[in-house]
DNA sequence: TGCTACCGTTTCGTTCAGCCGAATGGAAGT
DNA sequence: ACTTCCATTCGGCTGAACGAAACGGTAGCA
């Protein structure tokens, strides 16, 4: 591990935190290195256009580079490129919007998103995290992941967004324990009032998890009697296929 | 500067410049660095998601942090935040897709694209990036920073992108100084065959140039005799309002 | 207007982390 | 079975990373 490199990623992952202009005094604070230390590395950053300075003297933000890194990640990724067509498929025919995500520390990050089939206006989200305890999508892909795994993740501090965000470390390993046996999650509110989540987990070719599919809407429609079931079905054929698309066999768990 | 950390973003760039999937020995040529170095950066990019390793002893790529990272700056930027509703007047208006970039390197990169205003399929090319040299968007911008900026972005190496592609030096200095003149850039099919772009810089409140507005589509369309006269001075007068926006005053330059 | 607090930035001496050549074990290719 | 080249490990050396102290400047306040 190389100690400067690895403070100077937790200086980009400052700045992506939320507020997206910081002083080297607050970033300072936030990573837990001296001032001089988080300076030289934001000016080292910032030859490389992964940081900038918005005016001499002044606050720094993340630079355009990074989102040529974003973009070249999207690009590369075998899982966004195969669920497209997969995914359109499913937004037909539940009438819903359809997301894939992948895990990145906390979060889950969506790296596909099809627009549910209206007229109506709807901001494309490829690229939003959201905390994986908090949806669907990332019950559905950590329940797939490995004991140790679940345990760093569920050790970490868990974030409330709604009043019925499930933050206790305990319900949670049930939760993932209950979603892995029926190969599903469910998410009712947890992440946004008024929306719910239905997901399921995604395979690759080693039988390893590489993400997870999903719907995400009202909670008035996707979780109204007679239909939840029929989307659940559509989710799980939909993840399964993908799935075999990756080169998964019929085996893995939760394509049965 | 930390040459650790400046090795580490040239390792994460190598990443994102074209091959998505690099062992540690074609890392290690590519940016010039011995291989244990090499290993051991990635390992440290590793365990905060920025590079994930493909399989135990395999080839390394960009993490989803990096999307995350991505996201975030899009987020951040108050040039895409205030171009929306202009680009999106712009698109009814011209009939055409409408792209506002930043410079990046020796790149632009898209950071707001509307679609065109019609039914026909389309592809997002919001992280695209394209060789500042080769497309109107990068010159408009180019034309308006300043003089070392020029001169350092003209000493690279300069791609051809189609047989069309001007890449001698003092060809483009004299043309960026008539884009200077005249506040605008064509460019026709340089970047893509086929396609033709016309933009305008975009100033912010202290005059910098801050990024280019600018409509891409087919030749024929955009260049059609009686038509790219009204689509330049559509696209001008959307750039100024953008910089407007951004508070600049009425004196910058481009905006008379 | 003057003072205080805190910012970003600079300086410079210290020390240990970053560095990398050499070596290793393993896998792919012939 | 052998060769080639991969990713990874090891360990000694030195200069880069580090960070306390200080500086110049600006914002905020009385």
């Amino acid at each position: 591990m190389t100690r400067a490199v690895d403070r100077a990623s937790q200086i980009l992952l400052a700045l992506a935190s939320g507020t997206p202009r910081l002083g080297v005094s607050e970033i300072s604070e936030l990573v837990d290195v001296p001032k001089p230390t988080v300076f030289t590395m934001l000016r080292t950053l910032e030859r490389r256009g992964l940081v900038v300075q918005e005016a001499e003297g002044g606050k720094y933000a993340l630079g355009p580079a990074v989102l040529q890194l974003g973009n070249a990640f999207l690009d590369g990724s075998e899982l966004r490129a195969r669920s497209a067509s997969w995914s359109d498929m499913l937004a037909r025919q539940a009438g819903e919007a359809v997301w894939v995500a992948v895990l990145s520390g906390p979060n889950i990050v969506v790296v596909h998103h099809t627009l549910r089939p209206d007229d109506l206006v709807q901001i494309l989200e490829v690229g939003a995290a959201v905390p994986w305890h908090a949806c669907a999508l990332g019950r559905a892909l950590v329940a797939s992941t490995p004991d140790e795994t679940q345990d760093t993740l569920l050790a970490a501090p868990l974030r409330r967004l709604t009043g019925k965000t499930v933050v206790d470390p305990n319900a949670l390993r049930q939760e993932l324990a209950e979603v892995r046996a029926r190969g599903y999650a469910v998410e009712n509110e947890e992440a946004t009032l008024g929306d719910a989540g239905i997901a399921a987990p995604v395979f690759d070719w080693s039988g390893r998890v590489v993400g997870a599919l999903g719907i995400v809407g009202p909670v008035d429609r996707l979780l109204a009697e007679g239909r939840q079931g029929r989307l659940t079905d559509a989710v799980r054929s939909t993840a399964r296929a993908l799935s075999r698309d990756l080169g998964a066999g019929r085996a893995t768990p939760g394509a049965e």
